[in-house]
RNA sequence: GGCCCGGUAGUUCAGCUGGUUAGAACGCUAGCCUGUCACGCUAGAGGUCGACGGUUCAAGUCCGUUCCGGGUCGCCA
């Protein structure tokens, strides 16, 4: 067997040429006399024409070499939908190489079997063009990415996998140890501490494309298992140097990758505070064109109960198109189950309620909550949400916690709900300026707010003065549509102020040199300020292949149950393995 | 762990107010067909309606429990 040529180099000025071609069988056409057989590769189709019966039996999706003379199509046989549609190959011989069984599920359909069986038959499923498609194009990335930061004076860095638990952030993925009982490795969350330790090691520019491995639940968004960042940290650097860095990689990567989409550039920030005024989130989707806005002054000493003492966040949407209809409406003609969905929404979401005014013409407010704005403050209140005749204005109220977080759920629904949201392109923004510290829920102490290694804004002083509510950290996001694509910060190289940011979150030093015994070893030897990033690479390609879900973009991947369903992992050990690594299992 | 949605042929799905032998399309098997390209035509095989229990003269359909899957909250750099 030999293969001189792949379907897409197969065009007219190869006719009367003879070729040799594998590839799957995609559809058989048999007519008797005559069988047509669609020739599948990765580059496309091509037909065959059979006019003696093959010695083979030929099915769906066997894999087959054929060999024959190319020639030409009759004009009225040509096949407009495929570039080889004007050329055929004659067959003189037709091999099987590998029959095919029944198949489980419909290859070109497959994006729309359930999940449980395309993993299950991952291997057909990847056959699917789009599918297919989509893991190519992973791999142009990757391509992307490694040159691009090589370009950018990067040096690629390998770190280990098999490591200690970190013990802070997520669930640990642990390797129990054979050759020390009771001992465990663990699989890296992230390449964090390791990176750290590059820059006091002295590279100054350090990347990986690191799989990192977290044992919690999966989102659409959010790969159970492992997954993968563009990791990098550069030395003597700061928000900026990482913020360009970002930006010219991740505008670059979606310029060439995102169909031609218009790149918001310079990527806009944002602090985080403003982002949860805002948008109720620190994920904020700017393609929504709604806005919350505070009137809590409107209804200060309004008789409406519910909104008695709380803060009262509020919406105005202009326009709208809701379910089957075609047109976008003015909001004030937005029917009835529209309002009636989205109060039953508010309440399934841990709303009190949602309520809502309607302006007519005549500036009357109209409502269940209309009456209840008071006579004077209705032009403030026109004013503060920039309303008009015609709009609908929504209202959430609740106390300071967790109105933000409410207002930015029903910001999102709306916004989907009336379709506002632009379907194509990318807009990306920075968020800045996270808390170092919040309180906790449950216990009301002070906890570290995201990671405990980012450099406090204002450094010992601010440590030492400031409320530690108030205290800003030199942390930022990148965002794009509304997910979060990377997360960085600048870090705090410095023991002294370690040890303080520490302290205020209730730890000492001890507890740090039992934490991270490397990194704050490594401190005490001329550490450089440094700072990173990393950039989710399965999110990114999530966003460039338009998936609605991270699995698509990942070649093997686990099941939101956090299943390997092709390998059956997890799986059962033999007692004798357990034995080798010391573990008995609990009845 | 909470909440929402789903589970009927190999696959995708329909199945009304509970009522004869549970249907369609694709796929599969056999036959016919020399220009199709989602080929066509004829015939056939293929089902524990996720599982268990209940109500009923009668359950795919109603009720309860449970298992499995997807989404989401919790959790998560």
């Amino acid at each position: 067997m030999k293969r001189t040529h792949k379907s897409i180099e197969l065009n007219e000025s190869f006719v009367d040429f003879k070729v040799h071609v594998c590839g799957w069988v995609d559809v058989i056409r048999d007519h008797g006399g005559v069988i047509f057989v669609d020739l599948r590769d990765e580059t496309g189709v091509i037909q065959l024409v059979i006019n003696e019966d093959p010695l083979d039996k030929l099915t769906k999706e066997c894999s087959v070499y054929a060999y024959g003379t190319v020639k030409k199509r009759d004009p009225e046989a040509i096949n407009t939908k495929i570039p080889t549609g004007t050329i055929e190959i004659s067959v003189n011989k037709i091999e099987v190489l590998g029959k095919c069984d029944i198949l489980p599920f419909d290859i070109e359909n497959s994006e729309n079997i359930k999940e449980e069986l395309r993993f299950k038959y991952r291997f057909l499923d990847l056959r699917n063009k789009k599918n297919h498609e989509k893991i190519l194009l992973r791999s142009e990335i990757l391509y992307f990415l490694h040159k691009k930061m090589h370009d950018l004076g990067f040096n690629n860095i390998q770190t280990p996998i098999i490591s200690s638990s970190s013990p802070e952030g997520a669930r640990d993925y642990l390797v129990p140890s054979r050759k020390h009982k009771g001992k465990f490795y663990a699989l890296p969350q992230a390449p964090q501490i390791f990176k750290q330790l590059l820059m006091v090691s002295g590279f100054n520019k350090y990347y990986q494309i690191a799989p990192c491995f977290r044992d919690e639940d999966a989102r659409a968004d959010r790969a159970p298992g492992e997954f993968y960042q563009l990791d990098f940290e550069m030395a003597f650097a700061g928000q900026e140097d990482v913020l360009n860095i970002c930006e010219t990689v991740i505008s670059e990567l979606f310029a060439k990758f995102g169909n031609n989409s218009e790149i918001n550039t310079p990527f806009p920030r944002m602090t985080y505070d403003t982002a949860m005024e805002k948008y109720g989130t620190d994920k904020p989707d700017l393609r929504n064109p709604l806005k919350i806005c505070d009137v809590s002054e409107i209804f200060e000493d309004s008789e409406f109960k519910a909104f008695d003492g709380e803060i009262v966040k509020a919406i105005n949407i202009k326009t709208g198109k809701y379910e089957d209809s075609d047109e976008y409406v003015p909001a004030i003609n937005l029917p009835r189950k529209f309002f009636d969905k989205m109060a039953a929404f508010a309440q399934e979401n841990g709303l009190k309620g949602l309520g809502y005014i309607k302006i007519d013409s005549e500036f009357n407010l109209l409502g269940p909550i209309g009456k209840f704005v008071p006579r004077e403050k209705i032009k403030n209140l026109l004013e503060i949400t920039k309303s008009k005749p015609g709009d609908v204005v929504f209202f959430v109220s609740d106390a300071q916690k967790k109105v933000q977080k409410f207002a930015g759920i029903i910001l999102k629904e709306l916004a989907l709900k009336l379709d506002l949201i632009q379907k194509t392109g990318f807009k990306f923004c920075y968020i800045t300026d996270f808390h170092m510290y919040e309180l906790d829920d449950k216990t009301c102490e002070i906890v570290f707010n995201h990671n405990p290694f980012s450099m406090p804004k204002g450094g010992f002083d601010a440590l030492l003065t400031q409320d530690p509510l108030d205290i800003l950290a030199e942390q930022y996001d990148l965002v794009c549509n509304g997910i979060e694509l990377a997360s960085g910060a600048v870090r705090n190289h410095v023991p002294e102020v370690m040890v303080k940011a520490f302290q205020v979150a209730g730890y000492n030093e001890l507890d740090i040199l039992n934490k991270f015994p490397a990194l704050y070893r490594a401190f005490f030897y001329g550490a450089p300020p440094h700072a990173g990033m990393a950039p989710g690479i399965d999110r990114i390609i999530m966003l460039l292949t338009n998936s609605n879900n991270i699995r698509d973009v990942v070649a093997f991947p686990m099941n939101s149950n956090a299943q390997d369903l092709l390998m059956g992992a997890p799986s059962i050990i033999s007692e004798d393995l357990l034995r080798e690594v010391h573990i008995k299992l609990r009845e």
